[in-house]
DNA sequence: TTTTTTTATGAAAACGTTTTCGTAAAAAAA
DNA sequence: TTTTTTTACGAAAACGTTTTCATAAAAAAA
């Protein structure tokens, strides 16, 4: 084995110089109350001077924590994601806490692997956004069974006895589509993310029986169902917008759907708000300055991190089991732009 | 001490059931020549059987290596950045290795802070791009001296010998220039994110020569140099745009710093392209359904992000010391669209 | 004063792996 | 046949911490 030129810095060299045991400089460095202020002082300089940094590895095997969290999201590409990370991050830093963040890119066996990746106490809890694909949430009940805290946010997992937070998806759904039908649309689109998930379903329900409550029947070919296959969007959000019962609006569940029938529009010269009105859920940045300005239902990305992960925090600290029930929904707000203008 | 009630599962416990030694399993596991196959085959099928999965920290303690890497951005909810990760990802995933996502928010004190966290062993390699604060990188150096990996990407620190993967900023910036004169604009205001990163200053250079090159004097207040403060950029913004030496066009070096120009001009009542004309850097996914859609210099994110994953892991495996000279240059693409348009 | 308690420290075990080294048994070479 | 090599496994050390436990010295109580 190759031995490394630079200088190697452990427990065992630090207490060598200092002239102490291994375990008083370990029990100084953690501020033990078993080690006096003085020695504590001398400790904590000399570290700092040799530069010592523990090895993570070793103080997590023994202690068997790891002061970390993981986020599992569909992508950061994504405002409402990103947004919720920060939110969990500013938690976790006050609690001396680092975050791992993971990527699903929508695939659910992709989310099979980090699970498996994290059964082995990685972590010490963790926060969850589930796949448009995932159908099946088995691989979650093996990390709950390991006693890995575990909470779920905005896409959440109905089966799964544990703290979910989420956002008031059937009432969102339901205003923002009294708003399109106040403006005298009558054949609105639903354009859906997947047919598992049950933020899809919620909103589908508001959907629907705001149409009822107008009398209108919903019709099946103004539904479209999406997934991973952007290019397939595209086509069918253009078969829509060209199909004989044409659309008078566009009810997009994610920002994604939103941009893709704008890009659509824009090909086939459809006018927005004259031809057709688009509303989205959606926290993109760039919603106020979209030629026009993009109707959206907004979800408080940021809050829901922070929500999340301060439950996941109770979970981790003090093992509440009974916080499973622990569902907290919180608003999005309706935020009327140019997209849905009046139809002149 | 709490004894869980879940079944533990670890080499011991399975060696245990398989009535094998310690050592014998844990070299069936990692696929080691030493083992018959009859054993290697028994073993893998009792660990799936018994859902074991390796404690990281353990092996990661004892084999000396993390299999992770860590990618240091200022912030993921930026497309460039967000691309660039997926591009290290998919080059990492190729290895069996792990991707960790730090975030400095822009800030010196986290990246200093990041940089500690990791200085223990904790990751095999680094990919960074720097804050737009930083102005001294001394705890970079830290990381080499303790023979860490580090490669730069897109804001490199000029003065640590590493790997460094950039775009053509200087002649991107020289070529967005030229679109620019050429549509006649004589009063160009520059948008900096920083007085210290290269790229501020590569792209900086390419704007002056380009302005030089059509004998036009550069003027003072028409160079803006932005900060973190959201709030305080759109003012200078503002002030520049009502100022009596109004530009005719804004070249601006970062996505973050058009979209705020949007907002003001939508606020002024300023009228783009006709008013002033916008061009910037940008990897935006709504840059062409903006209003109007916005002229981009835009960079090849995904590739830079793969490339230097690439380039790492050539240090991490080979220890390739002369790979430091090692310095990628991609290109950029000048997207042109409706915000550089022609004055009516 | 003596006894008890408290304080501050060190020795050693433990966390769960990987890896080195030793060694029977089997196979190959002599 | 005997000797050498190879194969397949196990015992034990090592990775760098934290934590338990034992124990001298100091302080407090008797």
């Amino acid at each position: 084995m190759l031995r490394l030129a630079y200088i190697i810095m452990n427990l065992k060299e630090l207490s060598k110089v200092l002239k102490l045991s291994i375990s008083t400089v370990s029990k100084a460095l953690n501020d033990s109350s078993e080690i006096s202020a003085a020695t504590k002082k001398k400790v904590v300089a000399k570290a700092k001077a040799l530069n010592y940094h523990a090895n993570p590895f070793a103080s997590n095997l023994r202690s068997q924590k790891s002061k970390t969290i993981a986020v599992i999201i569909p992508a950061i590409a994504n405002n409402f994601f990103s947004l919720a990370i920060n939110g969990a991050e500013s938690y976790a830093q006050g609690k001396d806490y680092h975050v791992l963040i993971y990527q699903t890119h929508e695939e659910l066996q992709k989310e099979i692997a980090i699970c498996k990746h994290l059964y082995n106490g990685r972590v010490d809890g963790i926060m969850v956004s589930l796949t448009r694909q995932t159908n099946d949430t088995a691989h979650f009940l093996d990390l709950k069974k390991k006693g890995i805290p575990l909470v779920f946010f905005d896409r959440v997992a109905e089966k799964i006895d544990a703290p979910k937070i989420t956002t008031d998806d059937y009432e969102s759904a339901f205003i923002g589509m009294q708003h399109l039908l106040k403006t005298g649309c009558k054949k609105i689109a639903f354009l859906s993310i997947s047919d598992t998930l049950s933020i899809s379903n919620k909103r589908h329900d508001g959907f629907i029986d705001a149409l009822k409550k107008h009398k209108i029947k919903p019709e099946k070919n103004l539904m479209l169902a999406c997934d991973n296959d952007e290019n397939a969007n595209k086509k069918k959000i253009k078969k829509l917008l060209t199909q004989k019962n044409k659309p008078d609006a566009i009810f997009a569940c994610v920002e994604e759907l939103a941009i893709a029938s704008y890009e659509i529009c824009e090909e086939l010269k459809i006018k927005i708000p004259q031809d057709v009105k688009i509303i989205s859920y959606s926290n993109l940045q760039t919603a106020s300055i979209l030629n026009p300005a993009l109707t959206t239902i907004t979800q408080p990305a940021y809050e829901i991190g922070r929500k999340a992960a301060s439950i996941l925090f109770r979970l981790i600290n003090k093992k509440e089991p009974n916080l499973s029930e622990e569902n907290t929904v919180l608003k999005s707000t309706l935020i009327v732009r140019k997209s849905t203008g009046e139809k002149k």
